[in-house]
DNA sequence: ATATTATTAATAATAGTTATCATTAACATA
DNA sequence: TATGTTAATGATAACTATTATTAATAATAT
C-alpha cells in the first residue's frame, strides 16, 4: 500500500485530503470534486482522480474495492466494513469484528497468492427501508 | 433473483446461455461476445449485455458482483466464492464452507434491511506469481 | 535565488455500458 | 396455418466514469 516516492504537498492535495477526513461518509469521486471545489474553485476532476489514487497508494486514505462504479474512498484507516444501500447507493460503515480467520482456509484451499479480499454488504439504508428516496448518485 | 416476466427463447438468447455454461470459467462481457459471435456473427454487442442481465434477473445465470469492470457472469448457480488475479485479472472459482454465518452479526449490528454482501478474494495467479503472463484483460 | 521535478488545469481519448428506435421474431390465439 | 401482440433484435448514439497528454506552474532541494 506503501509507495516511497516523494510527495509534494500542494494545496489542492491537502484540501482532498482534509475534504476526505472530514467528510464521515465515503464520498464518492465527483461529490468530492464538488466538496473541494467550494474551496478550490478551479480544480480539475483530473486532480481530484490523481490524487485520491496518489493518497490511496501512500495510505493516507483507502480506496474501497467492494463498492461498483464511481469510486469511493475512506478517510478511516481502522478496518472495518461497509454497507452499502442498493436504492440510493449511500454507504455506511459496519463495525464487525474481523472474519481475517478465514483468510487462512483461502490460503489453504486455493493455488493463489491470495492476498486479500473484497467484502461489502447490500441492503436497504433505514431511509429507503421505509420508502423514501431514489437519489442513486451512483451505479 | 426472479422475475416473473415472459421470456421468449430467442437463438440469440439461447446461444449466449449455452455459452455461459460450456465456459467453465467466468466470461468477461467482451469475451462472451466474441465467443458467441463465433456461432452468430451478426449478433449486436447490445444483444449481449441486455441478455447477460435478462438472464440473470431470471436466475439462470449470476453476475459476479465482487469483481470490477468488466461484467462477469457465472453459469454455476450454486454458491460459491472467486478468487481474482491482481495482475491478469482472470478469476477462478473457491469452494469453501459458506460465510453466511456472520450475516446475522451483521443484520445485528446494522440498521439497514441487509439483503446479501459480496465477497471476493484476490492475489497472484498460479501463472503470474512465477512471474509469466500480464494478459489484464480486464480492469 | 535557482534548479529540479512533481503537479497542475484543460482537454482529448478511452472503456464499459445503456438508451433509442425502427424492424423483426416468438409465441398465443383464432 | 394465418394473424395479432409484444418482446427482442441490430445499429448506433449517448452517456458515465476514468485515464492519458501536454504545456505551464508550483513545491521542495540545493
Amino acid at each position: 500500500m506503501e509507495k516511497p516516492e516523494k510527495l509534494k504537498m500542494t494545496v489542492q492535495r491537502r484540501v482532498i485530503l482534509e475534504e476526505i477526513r472530514n467528510a464521515g461518509t465515503h464520498p464518492s469521486t465527483d461529490e468530492l470534486y464538488l466538496a473541494v471545489r467550494r474551496r478550490l474553485p478551479d480544480i480539475s476532476m483530473a486532480t481530484v482522480y490523481r490524487n485520491l489514487e496518489t493518497l490511496a497508494e501512500h495510505g493516507l486514505i483507502r480506496r474501497l474495492w467492494e463498492v461498483g462504479a464511481p469510486r469511493r474512498y475512506d478517510g478511516e484507516l481502522r478496518d472495518h466494513y461497509h454497507v452499502m444501500c442498493e436504492q440510493c447507493n449511500r454507504v455506511d460503515d459496519l463495525s464487525l469484528e474481523a472474519v481475517d480467520g478465514f483468510l487462512d482456509e483461502v490460503r489453504r484451499v486455493s493455488d493463489y497468492d491470495v492476498q486479500g479480499y473484497r467484502l461489502g454488504f447490500y441492503g436497504l439504508c433505514p431511509d429507503c427501508r421505509r420508502g423514501a428516496p431514489d437519489r442513486r448518485p451512483a451505479a
